[in-house]
DNA sequence: TTAAAAAATTGATTAAGATCACATTAATCT
DNA sequence: AGATTAATGTGATCTTAATCAATTTTTTAA
């Protein structure tokens, strides 16, 4: 599972994971340093579960490359989506603090670099460096900023909307803006889409079509979106 | 609107907010005081809007006394509740890091009596005090697994289920023990039950009947529901 | 206590999306 | 490139909950 054969030096890869995220972004360079010894590498395959729900789970876990799906099963093992996670994003932080075991599943979407932080090292972290809690309360206090807005909109808006707000939400990560409009690169498939959204998969298929008739989309092959009229989207 | 009318010192009152909030729980009794004095406290009436979606907001709001449900509008004017907080809850923690302005609106559910603490105050308050900080991570980052349950339960539910789930929740906050199950007291109409849960009105009072017939809950009037068969509710 | 108002229930109808079944297209693997 | 496999799209049907329209019950206030 771990694979080490890259020219990379240890340190230097450790110090990548410290230096892109942003809670450790207030930290002075030889700060960095003491964090990066702190840090245990591990690269996972495409598909590989990093954490499964139920497993202890004693590690802040912060993502340096490649895509990570968060998501839950119900009990007819309906999968539901939580979060889409790329380079720069942590998760397990829960588990620093309280539970000891995951609430949630965590699976790789491509081949991903994660670096992991034990909870004992990451509370020491915290008491010298008080800088670090604040910046973990405010992405926290921003996660649950778009978690309300999902709830929303799962609560209240049409399936439309809900595809129109997962497309922009996925472009902040997966977009590049060119001439025509937003070229979207779906981390997803079509049935990943729909356990996002919280919908069938068909359906998922259907409004895409009918945007796509209507011109404000264009799709190439199945994760190609070209966002072509983004005010009419949601 | 504030009514400072009753007999209680108001340093008694503050003194009542700060240890009332797990937030400061760690603090000293010295500390406490020095926290009171930063308090200013406010009463509002059953219905009153205590923060309004897009205004500016910049204390943290400790509730002291009563109900407040915390919730958005969609597009079409449909409300959706994200939480229903009471007694020794706090919000609008995100403003006193990030947004300037509020990101939903709060109304009292009933009589309800509130303290405020500046933004500046309480950002000292954390530099000088870094539990609290963990204190605070500890409280958002079980609100984010709430909020996580609510979603998962939103995208892959059905009603029945989304409306146990519900109940139980609610019980924890507005249930009392009985011999013959648990006495729940309601704070929100079926109205305001249906947009916590994120369905039409007539639904929660069907899906309620239904379970009523089948003997798992008693209603009494419309405001008690009396949980007999707890584990058949979900 | 009773009348008025508000809230909740219930029935009928409609609409939207889930599900099932199959056809089509895209991706993968020699 | 072509064959195989996996993913996606599409039509038909079924189910569920939303909506509309009364009616009944509960609450409130005189």
């Amino acid at each position: 599972m771990a694979n080490d054969h890259c020219s990379m030096c240890m340190t230097c890869k450790h110090k990548m994971c410290a230096k892109r995220i942003s809670v450790f972004s207030t930290l002075l360079d030889n700060e960095i340093e003491r964090v990066s010894e702190l840090i245990v590498h591990r690269d996972f395959k495409k598909g590989e579960m990093i954490i499964k729900e139920g497993e202890p789970q004693d590690s802040l876990i912060i993502l340096n490359s490649g895509s990570v799906k968060i998501f839950k099963y119900n009990q007819d093992g309906k999968e539901q989506i939580l979060y889409i996670f790329s380079e720069g994003d942590f998760f397990g932080e829960k588990n620093l603090f309280q539970n000891k075991y995951a609430t949630y599943y965590a699976q790789a979407l491509d081949d991903a670099g994660i670096c992991m932080i034990n909870k004992n090292d990451f509370n020491d972290l915290l008491t010298t460096n008080p800088k670090i809690a604040l910046k973990i309360i405010e992405e926290l206090a921003s996660r649950l900023e778009k978690l309300e807005n999902a709830l929303e909109s799962m609560g209240t808006k049409s399936i439309e909307a809900r595809i129109g707000t997962a497309l922009i939400d996925l472009s902040a990560k997966y977009g590049k803006r060119t001439k025509r409009g937003i070229l979207l690169e779906l981390p997803l498939s079509r049935e990943g889409l729909a356990s996002y959204i919280g919908v069938a998969r068909e359906t998922v298929s259907r409004k895409l079509s009918a945007l796509a008739d209507e011109g404000i989309i264009e799709m190439t092959g199945n994760k190609k979106i070209l966002i072509i009229r983004e005010d009419e989207i949601m």
